[in-house]
DNA sequence: CCCTTGACCAAAC
DNA sequence: GGTTTGGCCAAGG
């Protein structure tokens, strides 16, 4: 079960679909909280980097925000999957946001 | 249990 | 439009 915050981080992000992104702004508003630094903590403590989609999750500014094996990587794993970026940035990433499924409306 | 850290955010300059 | 300041929350030492 979720013992911890970062847990319900991943599994969170874990549904998030390919071409998909978000913010951790978002998921810490999914979360019902306003630890966005704690949700970046959570993917710096992601045990599971190949298992859990971390690199679809961006800032709320638009930048690709970071990554453990650089923001490089991280950009060409996006760019791979169809989302433009420049400069470190994410072209259009609202367009791009995936939405969190609500347990109840 | 107190203090520091962090893949952040929004506002101010 | 880029840089700096203060604020927020949770986890680790």
């Amino acid at each position: 079960m979720s013992s911890t915050f970062n847990e319900k981080c991943y599994s969170l992000i874990k549904k998030i679909q390919k071409g998909k992104i978000t913010t951790y702004k978002c998921i810490a508003k999914a979360l019902g909280t306003k630890a966005y630094k704690a949700v970046g903590n959570a993917m710096h403590n992601n045990p599971l980097l190949y298992k859990i989609p971390c690199h679809r999750v961006i800032k709320s500014n638009g930048d690709v925000g970071g990554f453990v094996l650089g923001k490089k990587e991280k950009i060409k794993l996006l760019k791979s999957e169809g989302i433009p970026i420049k400069s470190n940035k994410i072209q259009n990433f609202n367009k791009f946001l995936f939405k969190f499924q609500k347990t109840s409306a």
